[in-house]
DNA sequence: GACGAAAGTGTGG
DNA sequence: CCACACTTTCGTC
């Protein structure tokens, strides 16, 4: 069975999901205050307070293995962005060798939100989108930039 | 310069 | 096989 544990971040409760080896699953950003919150890994707890904190930006755990090849290499190659920078869709495609709209689509199914910086992914014409439009999670993404001291270039 | 449509890749139904 | 996705680029107005 998995353990849901909820951590209070900045902008909001996020969710997250840990499986019997104990490792993290997922990583939601959308908090689900629903379940019974089982104890957060003081292991993570510390990493996620050190980020929120400024003093970590960097996880350096293991993008999740449960996606496929190309997902993969596209969470590595995003896993590999310097803290307090940011990478183009295109840029990212350029390196794996393939086409911004697949790098999008791998990130929206990244189920290691904070883990993978995924959110340190912008488009060219600003901040780009995320979940679809999904307004809430943009802010978040966009509270993370400001975090780590990015200011993204609005597109008028 | 702004708006609308087509493109080329990977995933899911 | 068809449709969708966190985009990019070209064409037209």
């Amino acid at each position: 069975m998995n353990r849901t544990c909820l951590y209070s971040a900045p902008f909001g409760p996020i969710t997250l999901e840990f499986d019997e080896h104990n490792n993290l699953v997922k990583l939601e950003l959308s908090g689900k205050p629903e379940y019974a919150p089982h104890p957060l890994p003081e292991k993570w707890q510390d990493k996620l307070d050190a980020y929120f904190c400024g003093s970590m930006l960097d996880f350096g755990h293991p993008v999740s293995k449960n996606g496929t090849a190309y997902q993969r290499k596209v969470w590595q190659a995003i896993a590999e962005i310097p803290a307090g920078q940011v990478m183009t869709y295109q840029d990212i495609a350029r390196k794996i060798g393939s086409h911004p709209r697949a790098v999008g689509g791998a990130c929206g199914k990244n189920p290691l939100a904070l883990v993978i910086p995924c959110h340190r992914v912008v488009a060219k014409t600003g901040l780009g989108g995320f979940s679809s439009g999904e307004e809430k999670a943009l802010a978040v993404k966009h509270w993370l930039l400001a975090h780590e001291g990015i200011h993204i270039p609005m597109p008028v």
